[in-house]
DNA sequence: AAGCAATAG
DNA sequence: GGTTCTATTGCTT
């Protein structure tokens, strides 16, 4: 999060001006977007803030006692951050756990990897800096980048003196003269940072600059909670000292490797090297884009972050390596994820699992993904809070989760994350940067967490204790009961999130265990089940014939639940949407797992609590596999649109070619002569509301094979919509009890 | 539109 | 360069 990596102070050496080919061509397509005033008045002023130690920050505003205390902050067995009282006894960031506690045997740790805190605190940040000024993106959680250049022109009238350093000219008088709008951007800088400071608690970094790169670069000049400006004379020193291309902002590992490849090691080397070289390595934006950072230029815009355009969640581990582990930690990822996007109130219309597999050798940790569009009512499930939403994208997330893992083969994962992406603009404001909050712009009237105060207009006579920022030290007394307010709302906020323990930060501050699950659930059902009937609440149901009691009895409560709910024995119109209470025929024997037959084997080998009938075979030893229904997702369209058809029919999807279902879904020992899977009634079937009838079909012929399947390997389209319906979710999670 | 690589904190 | 848990952009298909 925040960059460390400071102390490189020495080499005054170079900073000769003798490139050649100075080339900087503000690429066409940015700028004047989004910031008229670019074309207008090129001269910028960008502000760059980094708070410092950003998680342990809230964490002792979270928890004073932890202010004077070394504090890590712990993800895994990592020590992610830590504040500085730790890093004076030699914790750093990223130091492995153990590490941490050799140098440090008092560190206090707490753990960091529910990030809700900071993503909150973080917004918060970003929505007090745009409530003065709209131009705002965001870099990460703890970093913000301002463009004030408007801002400047309107104070611009006098200004005689710079808020804090001014790179390069320690203890020299500096004449604003020729750089009155970048002090003009330092002082509101300086007000910037004592807004955050006393609203929020938070201290940190500042740079001023005529650019983001610039910005950023410079505002790590003085830490920690100082502010620094960038006189343009001073720009060829900053970019010689930075040392290694690496340091360039935009210059990642792989670029840097490919730089070294070509001889370049140094800024000034970039620097010198003849565009055409780049571009020929680079291709010719990348290429310009290189050269142009090495000099100092940056002419991309402030882009006004808004609200996230995904949510995601997901979590590490040793290992998993079932398909019921999977199941298991895919619900809970989703728990929260839902929760979350509930909160944001938008309708997600993508869905996307990926997973990280284990390889000893090829430690090129690459994840993988599948994605699918989410079907409306789902995604308005989601939002609306429906209960059962989860459940539908558990059996998506694995419906994903079969096109990259072969359940039958064994696997080993080391990371699942699961992400809604493709979220519609935000209501209410326009698009984004508006003035409106960047958590809840909801549809949900509730659910209004942002404690929103109505932090008036700050007049610029910010007056009073500013003219010196190295003063907005820590006072915690003076900001106390804001703070205290402001944590408050926020408490309420996020009550009843699940996770861990709500206050007793302290208590778990100091364990470190670096064990990575946190079992929730086994314990929770503990009624012994007879067979196949499970009683809970006073009543008795039966199970779902190919549910195994014992697997049964393992799952997570919510999947239960979802088993037994009335929807499952009883029609039960669901809230919302298209679920137009058609009745539901009543105990609900249909099978349409959509590639599962009932009488399938168990497909996930290493279930144990699934002795039965285990085929050991292979890719052949389903009776009826995935194969024969694969009525080829590649010839699915990717629109949703459906020609009408007949309610008794099986509607085709839209770019179907229309006679194909019949026909292959004929051709396959499962289905019906109109496409209804052999196990589903189609008399049933067909009083069945019409647009449910459409999902099932859908649901029915998407499916894929597995990987196993050695011919349709690769690519087929998506649109894995599955059938949605009450009588279809249940039957959709039974494949992963007895999977094909 | 999907999947991945690269970059970032 | 690898740890964690995100998030964004751009390339490729």
């Amino acid at each position: 999060m925040e960059n460390s990596d400071d102390n490189n102070d020495e080499d005054e050496t170079e900073w000769k001006t003798s490139w050649t080919d100075f080339t900087v061509a503000p690429s066409p397509d940015y700028g004047t977007v989004f910031n008229s005033l670019q074309t207008a008045s090129p001269q910028r002023v960008i502000l760059h803030f980094d708070l410092d130690c950003f998680y342990a920050q809230v964490e002792m505003i979270r928890n004073p006692a932890l202010r004077n205390v070394p504090l890590g902050i712990q993800q895994k067995y990592i020590v992610v951050t830590c504040n500085y009282i730790a890093r004076e006894q030699g914790v750093t960031k990223l130091m492995s756990v153990v590490d941490a506690q050799e140098k440090c045997p008092q560190l206090v740790l707490v753990k960091g990897e529910d990030l809700t805190h900071y993503r909150e605190m973080s917004y918060q940040v970003t929505e007090l800096l745009t409530s003065y000024c709209p131009l705002v993106e965001r870099l990460g959680f703890d970093e913000n980048y301002v463009d004030v250049t408007e801002m400047v022109e309107k104070r611009l009238t006098h200004c005689s003196s710079f808020e804090g350093h001014v790179y390069n000219r320690a203890g020299m008088e500096t004449n604003p003269g020729p750089h009155r709008r970048l002090a003009v951007g330092s002082h509101i800088a300086a007000e910037l940072r004592t807004a955050i400071c006393s609203r929020l608690g938070l201290d940190g970094c500042a740079g001023v600059a005529t650019n983001k790169l610039l910005a950023k670069l410079v505002s790590g000049s003085f830490k920690p909670n100082q502010q620094t400006t960038l006189l343009p004379q001073d720009v060829d020193h900053i970019m010689g000292n930075l040392g290694g291309l690496r340091r360039v902002p935009g210059v990642g590992h792989q670029t840097s490797k490919r730089l070294h490849a070509l001889g370049l090691v140094t800024v000034q080397d970039l620097q010198l090297f003849p565009l055409a070289g780049l571009v020929k390595e680079f291709g010719v934006p990348t290429g310009q884009r290189l050269k142009n950072l090495s000099l100092g230029v940056d002419d991309s815009p402030v882009v006004p972050t808004g609200s996230p355009q995904s949510l995601s969640d997901e979590d590490s581990f040793k290992k998993i390596s079932t398909t019921r582990e999977v199941v298991e930690k895919t619900q809970e990822l989703l728990t929260s994820l839902v929760k979350r996007m509930q909160k944001d109130g938008r309708q997600p219309r993508t869905f996307r699992l990926t997973l990280r597999r284990y390889s000893a050798e090829n430690k090129w940790f690459s994840r993988e993904s599948r994605q699918c569009p989410v079907p409306h009512h789902l995604g308005h499930k989601v939002v609306s809070g429906s209960t059962d939403a989860n459940v539908h994208l558990v059996t998506l997330a694995m419906k994903l989760f079969n096109k990259m893992v072969d359940g039958g083969a064994a696997f080993h994962l080391t990371l699942l994350n699961v992400c809604f992406t493709n979220l519609p603009p935000a209501r209410g404001t326009s698009g984004q940067g508006a003035i409106t909050s960047f958590f809840t712009l909801g549809s949900s009237p509730q659910s209004s967490p942002t404690p929103s105060r109505t932090h008036e207009e700050h007049p610029p006579s910010w007056s009073g204790h500013l003219n010196g920022s190295q003063e907005v030290e820590n006072n915690p007394q003076s900001v106390k009961t804001e703070q205290d307010f402001q944590m408050k709302t926020l408490a309420e906020s996020t009550a009843g999130s699940e996770a861990d323990q709500p206050a007793s930060a302290a208590t778990k501050s100091t364990v470190v265990s670096p064990d990575i699950s946190n079992h929730h659930g086994a314990t929770r059902s503990t009624q012994a089940p007879s067979e196949d009937y499970w009683t809970t609440a006073g009543r008795t149901f039966k199970l779902p014939p190919n549910v195994d009691p014992d697997v049964f009895r393992e799952l997570p409560e919510d999947i239960q639940k979802e088993l037994l709910s009335p929807a499952f024995t009883r029609t039960h119109p669901t809230s919302s949407a298209s679920a137009t209470s058609q009745p539901v025929p009543n105990p609900l024997p249909l099978y349409y797992g959509p590639d599962r037959d009932p009488a399938s084997p168990p497909r996930d080998p290493a279930s144990k609590s699934q002795p039965p009938l285990r085929s050991s075979g292979d890719s052949h030893r389903l009776p009826i596999r995935e194969g024969s229904y694969l009525c080829s997702s590649d010839a699915l369209p990717t629109t949703t649109e459906v020609s009408r058809t007949p309610p008794s029919r099986t509607s085709t999807g839209p770019g179907e070619p229309p006679a194909a279902d019949p026909q292959r879904a004929g051709g396959q020992a499962l289905c019906s002569p109109c496409g209804v899977p052999r196990h589903m009634d189609p008399a049933v079937f067909s009083e069945l509301p019409l647009e449910v009838q459409r999902e099932l079909m859908v649901g029915w012929r998407q499916q894929k094979p597995l990987l196993k399947a050695p011919s349709s390997e690769r690519k087929s389209s998506s649109k894995y919509k599955k059938a949605v319906v009450k009588t279809g979710r249940q039957n959709d999670l039974y494949k992963y009890f007895k999977p094909s």
